[in-house]
DNA sequence: CCTGTGATCAGCT
DNA sequence: GCTGATCACAGGC
């Protein structure tokens, strides 16, 4: 039996959460499934949204470990981060990728999309699937709408460069849960296949 | 398989 | 004014 995760939970470094994060069920009211895709980041990382101090749309990820926070992407998608906290302020958890194991008639609808492999692969979709809103920006995890059930022991996780960043691109921070379908791109392959001359 | 581009806007310089 | 923690779709091979 799983266990519903408390804001203690996310008490440790972002990389160790986005890691331990592989493998637990997400639920927004309701609909989500199995985290699949994660990234980490923090104050410290020049492509962190925290990287240069609390403003108004980040102050969530400066706030209480065990929130959401919620912001707008390329003026389009909404994106979800777990905000959590080692020493400082200003770390969370992107989350990428999601297999959707509830509601997946309520994801079809959002997505307008039949097939179940593309309807949580990417934070964007992750964030219509789910129904995911700027007003729950701040919102406890361990409350409704949001339910994180724990993952199983000894899941296996991939590692790897970070996605659609410019910045500190070679930081080992995406994790992924290894073999699964449902990634937003496939973990651990090569940038660009060695030219065999 | 791959590359290119439009959508659309908040935040920052 | 430009950049982005993105996505969908078009076109070429």
């Amino acid at each position: 039996m799983p266990r519903l995760l408390h804001p203690d939970d996310f008490l440790g470094s972002a990389a160790d959460i986005a890691r331990a994060l592989i493998g637990a069920t997400l639920l927004v009211d309701g609909v989500g499934g199995v985290i699949v895709e994660t990234e980490a980041y923090d104050r410290d990382d020049p492509a962190s949204h925290s990287h240069a101090g609390p403003t108004p749309r980040n102050a969530a990820m400066f706030g209480a470990p065990g929130r959401a926070y919620v912001y707008r992407s390329y003026g389009i998608h909404w994106c979800l981060n777990f905000v959590c906290r080692e020493s400082g302020h200003g770390a969370g958890v992107l989350i990428r990728a999601i297999e959707p194991t509830h509601g997946l008639d309520r994801m079809r609808e959002r997505r307008g999309l039949e097939n179940p492999r593309l309807l949580c692969a990417g934070p964007g979709r992750v964030g219509q699937a789910l129904g995911i809103v700027h007003a729950f920006n701040g919102c406890r995890l361990d409350q409704p709408p949001f339910e994180v059930w724990a993952a199983a022991p000894d899941v296996p996780v991939s590692v790897g460069p970070r996605i659609g960043i410019s910045k500190a691109v070679d930081v080992p921070w995406r994790f992924g849960l290894m073999g699964s379908r449902y990634l937003s791109r496939p973990m651990g392959l090569p940038s660009k296949p060695a030219k065999a001359f």
